[in-house]
DNA sequence: ACAAAGTTAAATGTCTGACAATTAGAATAT
DNA sequence: ATATTCTAATTGTCAGACATTTAACTTTGT
């Protein structure tokens, strides 16, 4: 295989992509050793710091890992939801804190998602996330709690309810979705009216999944996502206040 | 800011991750330059190679971005889905073909995200969504068609549907998991009634949305749903069988 | 013969120093 | 004023060295 590079993108750019190309298509399997350094060198023409620096670049999308000694070298990585979860909460993340997506984007995706789950999770939610869910239900009654651990309680609560549909691309999806949003949840302060609002909503939607009923639990949920809505806009609202008194003094 | 980097991990990781933290806590802003690698390499007390594999690390997530010249640097990028989406694709597409996901699972996950995306674009599709929806069925219709161009066509389909529903993040989500379904897809031979039930399908999706009318369009997509995995059994089938055959012989 | 200890070789990880290429801005010439 | 040249800062690339890790091989002791 002969490999000419364009001069326009940086080399370790160019190499990376080539060598990402040859795992998409199969060329290189998993667990597949790819040539040392040294080969690269040659292969690519390039200097040894130029192949780490791809091979850095790899590493850091989990496509390679690498292993040092003897029999050590660069080495196709089988990629796990452990691996890829990380990634793509800080990606998710960022999409949201820089705006590139507004708040209600992320809510009413993350709502439809998770609506998606519940007829799943109704029909197959097992002893172990239903336990999860009460218990968290449990905790976010207690009126000693900061709203901080509230926030985390109510984060375990819908990831136990997702993760009752037993599908990992969904829990892999919509954990992260609701994960990214946490920091934008924990800017709001709530009332003890809220709290009781959200638990009861908590709790219809667990009944539902419980009895197998999914449409009580589909309803729950929708309304909850409503409710998120309009503490959020309160939380605007008052900010857009706040910026006006100061602009005034 | 003091840093002490451990010994256990390889130092460019390290770096890279105080880096990540930094920009995911805000000390970082968009569009601020970071240090030169210069400083960097005083900073974290390495040389000036391991603070650039740090930096390839990061740009590979596209977490900065790097200019040339005087007035250059590393940059806190602002992560588009233009930027996420290749990463996306590439992460989903080694899940399933590394055997990490089977491919119901990712079936049900797709179609349970598609189904919610049902109403939404019911509700707010935009006419040239619904123009390229029904210029795809269209060219699903034609006999000449070969197998991979009918599978790229329906992707177009369901792109069209889904970007219909008006939301970046479900098209984001969506879009990258069917594009990794389709390797497999493409492993499909349609017969001339197999294109017939999907084109109806399509058609009646089509018209659910065009009127409004998120159930009937729902109704399809789930008879869709169930029909992909029919026709995938069917292949997993013969496979099984012809691996049979060439044991015996 | 077998097991423990030491040796070796291959590979990645890190460091140093140099030069090339690019770019904005300052200095200079017209 | 405008165009050109120069300069300095910064990233990109290269070359070579040494450090560290690891598995396999070799030696040695029993």
């Amino acid at each position: 295989m002969k490999y000419t590079l364009n001069q326009g993108r940086e080399l370790s750019t160019q190499i990376a992509e080539a060598i990402r190309i040859e795992i998409m298509n199969g060329s290189l399997l998993v667990d597949e050793r790819l040539p040392s350094e040294g080969e690269l060198c040659d292969r690519f023409q390039v200097s040894r710091s130029t192949v780490r620096e791809a091979l850095k670049r790899l590493a850091a999308q989990s496509l390679i890992r690498t292993q040092r000694g003897a029999t050590g070298g660069a080495f196709v990585n089988r990629i796990s939801f452990e691996d890829a979860y990380p990634q793509q909460i800080t990606t998710s993340t960022l999409l949201l804190s820089m705006n590139e997506v507004s708040f209600e984007t992320a809510c009413e995706a993350r709502f439809a998602v998770e609506r998606a789950c519940v007829p799943l999770s109704a029909e197959r939610c097992q002893p172990d996330h239903m336990a999860t869910m009460r218990a968290e239900i449990h905790r976010q009654e207690q009126s000693g709690l900061s709203d901080e651990s509230f926030c985390a309680s109510d984060v375990a609560f819908h990831k136990a309810l997702i993760e009752g549909a037993g599908n990992p691309v969904l829990t892999y999806q919509l954990a992260s979705a609701i994960e990214s949003m946490q920091p934008l949840m924990n800017m709001i302060t709530f009332s003890k009216r809220d709290r009781a609002t959200i638990v009861s909503l908590h709790s219809k939607i667990a009944d539902g999944i419980a009895s197998g009923n999914a449409a009580v639990a589909d309803e729950g949920l929708s309304e909850l996502a409503d409710y998120t809505v309009t503490l959020a806009d309160q939380v605007r609202q008052q900010r857009a206040t706040r910026a006006q008194d100061a602009a005034k003094i």
